[in-house]
DNA sequence: CTCCTTTACTGGACAATGTCCATTATAGTT
DNA sequence: AACTATAATGGACATTGTCCAGTAAAGGAG
């Protein structure tokens, strides 16, 4: 059982690190793209030929709003849709030459926000911190399915 | 310097454990307050006589929002606005009892959504997750100034 | 096959959240 | 007194997110 003021600290590491995550986002974002949009963009990029039902499951998304971010996407001529061959009420979704190459670059961005997160402590301290967080990571995900 | 490989399990430590939060959040706390009205109630009662400005700047919210935010709690009566000795322009803020109860709810339920997060994993583990985030912490913030 | 229920996707309407700009009043400086 | 900066706030608006209902197809059960 933890203790209270372990309870404490851990809420604290979490203010601490969820505000520092969402400032690295404002910084290091392109404007062009909502976080929402990008969201998307990065699963659909990620997982080939998924629905816009399983782009909703996965993020944990209103299904009306995914569709509407999808045929946004779709309208800036970054992803397409396809009919399923299973479902005809299904269609699924891939990504066009432009949206693979903002696929790439939200991509960068988020490397460079890792960067940045860790640009101020030593290649040490680096090497302790990418410990920890795998560390929490096998503790509280190991037993699950998938990302 | 971390490698491609550690961002990317860093990267996926974030997006897995904010995820988790969130779910978190949607399931502990008491849906008749926003999420920023409980961080403005919880800033307000966690450091006396803070100004509105001063609310605004420490959870990094638009000073004309955070307004807005302070008067629907004073509307509520979970908070009163003072004005300063020192300052004509400035109010100090102060939780009223009913707002000093809620904020003993909320950080109820914040623990709550702790003992969530560890509530599937054996008390060696949850020591383990302990360790490893305030390690995190320590490296990260541990030469900044204040919460 | 027909009826019934469920599921995928979508649009309309709206609610909640957040941003930008202007205004008022006071402070602080010269 | 004149000028500039700051605190608080309201108006207008943009963005984001939710809820509900409708359409079309799937997947039964009989």
């Amino acid at each position: 059982m933890l203790s209270q003021k372990e309870i404490n600290e851990i809420r604290s590491f979490n203010r601490k690190y969820t505000d520092r995550l969402g400032l690295l986002n404002k910084q290091v974002f392109n404007t062009d793209f909502s976080f929402q949009e990008s969201r998307v963009l990065l699963e659909i990029g990620s997982h080939d030929e998924l629905t816009p039902m399983e782009v909703a499951n996965n993020l944990d998304m209103d299904a009306s709003y995914t569709s509407r971010i999808i045929n946004k996407l779709v309208k800036l001529n970054l992803v397409t849709k396809h009919d399923s061959k299973k479902d005809a009420r299904s269609k699924f979704l891939l990504l066009t030459k432009a949206g693979q190459n903002l696929f790439d670059q939200i991509d960068d961005d988020s490397n460079k926000q890792i960067q940045q997160l860790v640009a101020n402590i030593s290649v040490n301290q680096q090497e302790r911190l990418y410990k920890s967080l795998t560390t929490a990571y096998d503790i509280l995900f190991e037993n699950e399915s998938e990302d």
